[in-house]
DNA sequence: GCAAGGTC
């Protein structure tokens, strides 16, 4: 009886480490013919009962072994009406460049007594795990199939998911191998008949892609949405009232309880009141300690929002070399929708190897001093990657530009994160002045911790307040009405929109920068500079009416470092178009709009629950958007209009 | 020539 157990990971890194455990740094390696990044990694383990001491081989895959096609005849364009996707047959199959992985694992089960499944746990691992079943059963139809259990790559976590494996969760499995139908019917079934019927109308659409996917166009909704917002909105002119005292050789600015009011003749009365009562008296004076909370530990979404907030580069970049910094071994696994370290982590040892850097050194020696703080926890949790982190320290001279800012943002974010939070003092001056309240704020920063490793947060002092005493009165220096507009929001940033994507669960955090990429290449959107902007810290004042305050005409907008200014997103003609035109049929849902895809993740949900069935969900999907199909068929004008827009714009 | 999801 052999015993051998055959082990395969979703990535090499991956099976590199788990190797590297369990073997205790004593492993063989073999290359395998057909892939330069795969490696059998073989070594002995104890695994618990029934199987013992045992030969092992680690190897991984590379992500999906297998993607889904339509069968032969329906994948020429013209094979058969857009339509017929809907139901035509289609079929599993190992991708092209992914034969020799597959085969790899085909022939080492036939000598395994059992395959350990290492993939992420998460869903798409599940649905990775159950291809790399089917590729050992192609070997071995007896082989035992187990999963292992782990979020981290921790050398007592690993050893204790060996020695605890669990079985395969095919519901997890069934929820993906639905999604990956309906993507693949929508998709082509929407894209070829867009594509088909707008190169008939002629114009400027002969050779272009119009695609459609249950996650671009949501993603272009929000910008053409926003879009529109900011195309309706219409100015309207408020009043405030701003007292002002001078003692001390301080000026203070009260400001007024009631904000700001929509109409002049009432705010020109409530203001004479006050002159007449000529005299304010301090109502409220308070004193409390006040703090500025260290970041949270960072996943890919913060990553991705940050990098184009503080560093300028846009999300797609963002990733792409945050990817490279993990393959050099500098950064943890960049994709994580993780915001808590695990308790058993050992974070000092991460921070001592910053303490040879020039700019951050010091301040990570101080944290080892006695400075340190276990990072707060978010509420996020993926049950597969840690937060991203810095795991080895490299000399920012010796990274290309971007990268090292990258690479500079990550480190600084790790170490606010193990910080203590900022701690200040605020005063609150309350006065009653005729029949109205104001107040004045001050700031005092006593301990700025955090921030000064993490110079992209601001928090400081504002001047501070001259004394006053509680009922004291006395007689404003000057008081007046005041007179501001609202303005309209901007147009989407690149931030904004992928908090949007977030919230609203179109992609995952390793594919919302390509679905942003995929609408600027089809060209639904363009991106342009915001006229005036400069960095901000996120604490731009909004009105209530939807718009930002510019108060007495001057705006309110700092300057602060940063290269370039922010992209704002503005759909292109055809983009408008077709949001406009599906949004016009009539039916409630909409393609343009977010809840489809939302459904989409809850019926997937309830499929891993077990309450919903994977067959009813494929089926349910379906009518739905076939229904929108045939609309759209017969109102042909929807498109036409697509057409004579950008034919005559 | 289509999608979205993994990862290199």
């Amino acid at each position: 009886m052999a015993r051998k157990i055959l082990c395969v990971a979703e990535k090499p890194s991956i099976a590199k480490s788990v190797a590297q455990h369990l073997s205790g740094g004593q492993f063989n390696t073999h290359s395998i013919g057909g892939n330069a990044f795969i490696k059998n990694y073989e070594f002995d383990f104890n695994f618990s009962p029934p199987w013992g001491q045992c030969s092992v081989i680690m190897t991984s895959v590379v992500g999906h072994l297998t993607g889904l096609e339509f069968a032969q005849e329906y994948r020429k364009w013209n094979a058969c009406a857009p339509g017929q996707l809907f139901d035509a047959p289609v079929e599993t199959g190992v991708d092209k460049d992914k034969k020799a992985i597959a085969a790899n694992i085909t022939s080492q089960a036939k000598y395994a007594r059992a395959l350990f499944i290492w993939t992420d746990c998460d869903r798409e691992g599940e649905h990775i795990g159950s291809e790399v079943r089917q590729a050992a059963f192609e070997g071995n139809r007896t082989i035992e199939v187990k999963r292992a259990q782990f979020s981290n790559t921790e050398r007592e976590h690993i050893i204790r998911a060996a020695q605890n494996p669990i079985n395969l969760d095919d519901l997890q499995v069934n929820a993906v191998a639905a999604r990956t139908e309906l993507d693949l019917r929508l998709g082509a079934a929407f894209t070829r008949f867009q594509t088909l019927t707008l190169q008939t109308m002629g114009g400027d659409l002969q050779d272009r892609i119009i695609s459609y996917g249950s996650c671009q166009f949501p993603t272009l909704g929000f910008v053409v949405d926003r879009y529109f917002r900011v195309q309706k909105f219409v100015p309207e002119k408020f009043w405030s009232i701003k007292v002002m005292h001078k003692r001390e050789d301080m000026e203070v600015t009260f400001s007024w309880r009631r904000h700001r009011l929509f109409d002049r003749a009432s705010v020109v009365t409530m203001f004479e009141r006050c002159l007449t009562a000529c005299i304010a008296k301090v109502t409220k004076l308070q004193k409390k300690p006040t703090s500025k909370w260290r970041p949270l530990p960072l996943t890919t979404v913060e990553l991705q929002k940050l990098g184009s907030m503080y560093l300028r580069i846009d999300s797609q970049r963002v990733m792409k070399i945050a990817e490279e910094l993990y393959n050099k071994g500098w950064i943890s696994y960049p994709r994580t929708e993780t915001d808590t370290f695990d308790k058993g982590m050992d974070l000092k040892k991460l921070i001592e190897k910053q303490g040879q850097d020039q700019a951050w050194g010091g301040y990570a020696l101080t944290l080892l001093r006695g400075g340190f703080k276990q990072p707060r926890g978010g509420r996020h949790n993926d049950q597969a990657h840690p937060p991203i982190h810095p795991v080895n320290y490299v000399a920012p001279s010796s990274l290309a530009d971007d990268e090292r800012r990258v690479y500079e943002f990550v480190v600084r974010r790790f170490l606010a994160c193990c910080s203590e939070d900022a701690k200040g003092e605020s005063t609150t001056v309350e006065i009653q002045y005729g029949d109205e309240a104001f107040s004045a704020n001050g700031l005092i920063v006593l301990e700025r911790n955090y921030l000064d490793v993490y110079p992209y947060e601001k928090w400081t002092s504002s001047q501070p307040l001259p004394k006053f005493s509680l009922n004291e009165t006395f007689e404003p220096t000057e008081a007046n009405v005041t007179e501001g507009e609202t303005t309209a929001q901007g147009y989407l940033t690149e931030p904004e929109l992928i908090s949007l994507m977030d919230a609203n669960g179109i992609g995952t955090d390793a594919t919302m920068a390509e679905h942003i990429a995929k609408i600027k290449e089809r060209e639904y959107v363009m991106t342009q500079p915001r006229a005036g902007s400069a960095q901000t810290n996120g604490t731009t004042s909004r009105g209530g009416r939807g718009g930002r305050v510019v108060r007495g005409g001057s705006s309110a907008r700092g300057g602060g470092g940063g290269g370039g200014s922010v992209q704002q997103f503005i759909p292109t003609t055809l983009g408008v178009a077709l949001i406009e035109g599906y949004n016009g049929i009539g039916l409630e849902t909409s393609l343009g709009k977010p809840f489809l895809r939302k459904e989409m993740e809850i019926k997937m949900k309830e499929i891993c629950a077990g309450t919903t069935s994977r067959n009813d969900f494929v089926h349910e999907t379906l009518e739905q958007y076939r229904e929108i199909f045939v609309r759209t068929q017969q109102q042909a004008g929807v498109l036409k209009a697509v057409s004579d827009c950008i034919t005559f714009a």
